[in-house]
DNA sequence: CGCTTAGTTGAACGGAGTCAATCCGCGTGG
DNA sequence: CCACGCGGATTGACTCCGTTCAACTAAGCG
């Protein structure tokens, strides 16, 4: 019966009321779904929409005047697209499908209202938007100050971690549906030299490839080769506001 | 009678309420001053505060097993410091004074509090967290796809934006006071090499150097130049939902 | 089966790092 | 008022990671 995914995502942090639950669903009405590798949204293209990925995953990029492209952050089952055009009219980067996708289409001023009629919710996802922002702090992080290999580790990593969440993920591979020019484009690196990263993974025996098949075997010892740190676990609700809403009489103080 | 920080900057967005506004001051009551250069808190240490920037600058940090450091980004008056903490119970990262500064502390659960009484105030916050997720990827584009002189141009772009808004910043030249370290910090590259890119930048004209004073003497060309986008400008708040509390009975629905 | 896209590999180049010396502004103590 | 000390800015020489350019191979597909 509850097969919503971002209810899914919220409980995982939150035992949720009825009431929550229900408004969570309510968000999930137009579905729509796309074809991995369609392109749902352009750069720049203007709209009034919001995303929550409901199966597969996508990731959002742009485009350089100098041709090359980079792709800013990928988006799983559970995830909202905010970052895209919340805040604006238009979306601020492209967002296209990495497998074959279903995506609920949430028109911003409902999800807006849902700010009104729950603001517990309201609060729990400006944490989860928080928790994504340091996840990308770690990525600028990886860019920044680390070579070749530790990037792709480092993003591999970040993507089992997310797709262990939602799907089966028996065992310790994942099917990575990724081209190594979109690592690229991922992580700052030719894919030439993504290539050449990819084997030098390989030699130190943590990694495996089969064709699209990605095998972690030591995820820890990784893990800690890399400095990862997984971002993407339960995150603190001890500070959230009761639920419901208060007494209309209730404004500032309090 | 109005000099809080956080009111003015969401002011920028939207005509606040009363009610609002008094509920916004009401979260700036602990003050604290730092000098620059200060620690305000160290990568790990837990707290449960946030800090409003009530005046000069800061950023934020972590430090490398390899001994190099990653500036991950910079807070200015009227942010708020809720990627550092918000959702875990320690600080993600180091949060050093860059200038003197002046900060309001908030106990997250007085800040979680705001959501339930000020809806509107909630989702407006969540849109300017929206923004700023926008303004990092931004930042991890110009590191991963772009060479030594565009990311030190687009760095020195987005602190002039930023401190455009608060500071007076008469005429186009402001003061810097960042270590050439520092900037390699924040755009990963070395001190060596960030000497060499600002020597790059002025022979190119466009921008002028005279101890720590940055003058930028064509904004637009510069921009222009390194693909810039000001992402710190005012932000869409048509969806917003209505001003106050809803009637308590109105849950999910509607 | 030919075509096209993606993965591999080699060789040479170049942006950025490393190492290290020198310069400079400025505060401090004498 | 001046010598000294120190952190930061500059600059040079050399090295190297990652890019470029360019084959060439493997895999899917009509």
């Amino acid at each position: 019966m509850s097969d919503s995914p971002l209810e899914a995502r919220l409980s995982y942090h939150l035992a949720l009321t009825f009431s929550e639950r229900e408004a969570l669903r309510w968000l999930e009405r137009r579905e729509r779904s796309y074809r991995a590798g369609e392109i749902i949204l352009s750069e720049g293209q203007s709209t009034d929409t919001l995303f929550i990925v409901s199966s597969g995953w996508l990731h959002g990029s742009v485009k350089l005047p100098s041709g090359d492209r980079q792709i800013q952050r990928f988006y799983f089952v559970g995830d909202i697209t905010t970052t895209l055009s919340l805040a604006w009219g238009y979306s601020a980067a492209t967002l296209q499908a990495v497998s074959d996708v279903t995506l609920f289409e949430v028109p911003k001023n409902v999800f807006g209202r849902l700010f009104r009629s729950h603001p517990r919710l309201g609060a729990l996802l400006f944490a989860v938007v928080t928790a994504e922002q340091v996840a990308m702090a770690d990525r600028l992080t990886s860019m920044g100050r680390t070579d070749g290999v530790a990037r792709i580790a480092t993003l591999l990593l970040d993507i089992r971690s997310r797709l262990r969440v939602v799907d089966d993920l028996r065992g310790s591979s994942f099917e990575l549906p990724l081209t190594q020019q979109d690592l690229g484009d991922a992580v700052g690196l030719t894919k030439t030299h993504v290539n050449r990263s990819l084997k030098a993974l390989e030699a130190t025996g943590l990694v495996e490839r089969d064709g699209r098949l990605i095998r972690i075997t030591h995820v820890e010892k990784l893990a800690e080769l890399v400095n990862f740190t997984d971002r993407h676990g339960a995150i603190a609700t001890d500070w959230l506001p009761p639920t419901g809403t208060p007494e209309p009489t209730d404004t500032a103080k309090q």
